[in-house]
RNA sequence: AGACCCAUGGUGUAAUGGUAGCACUCCGGUUUUUGGUACCGUCAGUCAAGGUUCGAGUCCUUGUGGGUCUACCA
């Protein structure tokens, strides 16, 4: 068998052990901040993190990085909470919040202070962006960047105390305003926020940055890999710097690409646009790349791994395509997925030889991939229920359907003869006519006729009308934002939902429960909206079965 | 362009100086009481130019292309 491949930070962590670097042990974290709804994007940061704990026998912590009271809510807390255990992790006992490390950081900027590696700044923003320079004209130091350690010490003990206003005083780092690293002109530690806390309350007067607050959290829980996007490596050297001027544990940042997927977009800012322009049902709305959304869609957790894992682990731009996301959901449904009867489109269809009123309970296997799904019992009579699509007067070639003059054989019941089509004063087919051969019951079919297809059908006189939501991609071209010219917006799928409200489903279906995985036979899979109430039920499509037939008939 | 990072089939990712492999997509076929699944197969790749080496996707140089950075956001 092939080695497993390993990614790059893989080897990095291999390499650590092998060296015995912190005695072996692996220390990860998934650090969001409780300011939005996780995306697909982060479901790939939360699977490497806790999957890299669990492979080296490590741990994995939960840390809320809420360095900004203005913009973090508690409800988002839970949320997150929520969306990753969905997922199938856990952070057992180790959720931490950076402002249960408010106390510690602040004692840390005061370290610096006493060190001669931090300064207050009394400039305005505006100030301090304009000494900072240009990337390729250094900056000049602040006026105020040559104070005493003991002005200092003051100054920032009184920023502490609330003495000053926001904006007035900010705590920066003396580092070096030429750096030709633009986040090495002595960036900011502290700024002075009145606002209060959702979980510190009122305590502070000063929040610290994250360019702070993050690495001296990471060294606090001796995190020793600190995994996170691209978009950070340049400021891997303020992660180092202030480690090492504190004389920490020196956790180490890596950086990996973050996860893109044609068709969809990740940016909050975006998608929060997107909800409160109602151009989707809410941030759970099924054709968002929200964790929420994607449940809600019908994606189940192991297939969001299984893609999370699928897409791997590099340095360079990526854009996944799609359907890879879509194949790993087929992937996992196909096993556990219950085949249930649905009628997307219902057409009639009259059996003429069958006695009326008469009903049969077939007996139908719920999962051929997976015997021990079991059985069910489905009703057949002389009326039911078949795909529009399914019936064709004049059909094309190899159209293996029903058509008249024709055998089909329809699936867990009888192989019927099509005899004519019923149609309405402007032409419109509105039944089909059959007669049905006795002895082709499934599984005890005796008649000797091969038929070329397969249909589903729904017995009517047992049917439930159920709502479906059909869905496609939110967006009709790859990159909705590749453009910053043209507003991404312009680019929505106005087909990305199509709902259905005649939709006949068999006995059995009508039972569905929130959380249960079905394939409609034929069809795709689906589950059962939240919705849904006791006389109406609504279901989500959440990928539609390969279809070659439907390929075909596109080329032509 | 100042610094840093990146470059392998259509897409994504392996190959740690020694046969360019895997997955998805596409296309074709076999099986099939799902035009599903499964299985088989085809097409298709090392950004460019130099250099080092018996041997370079891999190391070096230069170029080209792409990304990130000038928030009291993270």
């Amino acid at each position: 068998m092939a080695e497993e491949s390993k990614n790059f930070i893989e080897q990095i962590i291999e390499g650590d052990i092998r060296k015995g670097k912190h005695g072996g042990a692996v220390r990860t974290r998934f650090p969001p901040e409780p300011n939005g709804y996780l995306h697909i994007g982060h479901a790939k940061a939360i699977c490497l993190n806790f999957d890299m704990g669990q492979k080296y026998n490590g741990t994995t912590n939960l840390r809320f990085d809420d360095t900004n009271p203005a913009t973090e809510e508690e409800h988002f807390v839970e949320n997150i909470k929520k969306d990753i255990h969905w997922l199938g992790y856990d952070w057992d006992e180790r959720l931490y919040f950076a402002s249960d490390y408010f106390q510690e950081l602040y004692e840390y900027a005061l370290q610096l202070i006493e060190q001669g590696d931090a300064y207050v700044d009394d400039s305005s923003a505006e100030e301090i962006g304009q000494q900072k320079g240009t990337v390729t004209t250094p900056g000049i130091n602040s006026p105020f960047r040559g104070r005493s350690i003991e002005e200092n010490r003051d100054l920032f003990i009184r920023m502490k105390e609330g003495e000053f206003e926001e904006g007035s005083r900010v705590l920066r780092a003396r580092i070096d305003m030429a750096h030709p690293n633009m986040n090495m002109r002595d960036p900011l530690i502290y700024r002075i926020k009145q606002t209060p806390h959702h979980q510190s309350g009122s305590t502070w007067n000063i929040y610290p940055m994250y360019d702070f607050a993050h690495p001296v959290s990471d060294s606090i829980e001796n995190i020793t890999h600190s995994l996170c996007t691209l978009e950070f490596e340049n400021h891997r050297p303020i992660y180092d710097w202030f480690l090492e001027k504190l004389g920490t544990f020196p956790s180490r940042q890596i950086e990996f690409a973050r996860l893109n997927v044609n068709y969809m977009i990740t940016s909050k800012r975006r998608l929060r646009r997107l909800v409160e322009e109602g151009h989707v049902r809410g941030w759970d709305d099924p054709r968002m790349p929200t964790i929420s959304g994607l449940r809600r869609r019908g994606f189940s957790p192991e297939s969001i791994r299984t893609f999370a894992r699928s897409v791997g682990v590099a340095k360079r731009d990526n854009v996944i395509d799609i359907s890879l996301l879509e194949h790993c959901l087929r992937d996992d449904l196909n096993t556990r997925a219950n085949r249930m009867m649905a009628i997307l489109d219902p057409l009639k269809i009259v059996i003429t030889n069958y006695p009326e009123g008469q009903v049969e309970w077939m007996e139908a296997e719920n999962n051929p991939e997976n015997e021990s799904a079991g059985i069910r019992q489905m009703p057949f009579s002389r009326e039911l229920y078949i795909e529009r699509e399914d019936f064709m007067e004049n059909p094309p070639k190899k159209y293996f359907r029903m058509t008249p003059g024709e055998y089909v054989r329809l699936k867990h019941g009888y192989i019927l003869m099509c005899e004519k089509a019923v149609k309405d004063s402007e032409g419109n087919v509105t039944e089909v006519h059959c007669t049905f051969v006795e002895n082709s019951k499934s599984g005890e079919d005796t008649s000797g006729i091969k038929v070329k297809g397969t249909l589903h059908y729904v017995e009517a006189s047992h049917a439930t009308e159920v709502e479906v939501r059909l869905y496609d991609r939110l967006f009709n071209v790859p990159i909705p934002d590749a453009d910053p010219e043209v507003d991404f917006i312009t680019h929505i799928n106005p087909n990305s939902e199509n709902v259905l409200t005649r939709v006949m489903i068999e006995p059995e279906l009508a039972k569905a429960q929130p959380g249960e995985y079905f394939q409609f036979f034929r069809k795709g899979y689906f589950v059962l909206d939240p919705d849904s109430t006791e006389e109406r039920l609504i279901f989500n499509q959440s990928v539609a079965l390969r279809d070659s037939w439907a390929k075909l008939q596109q080329k032509k």
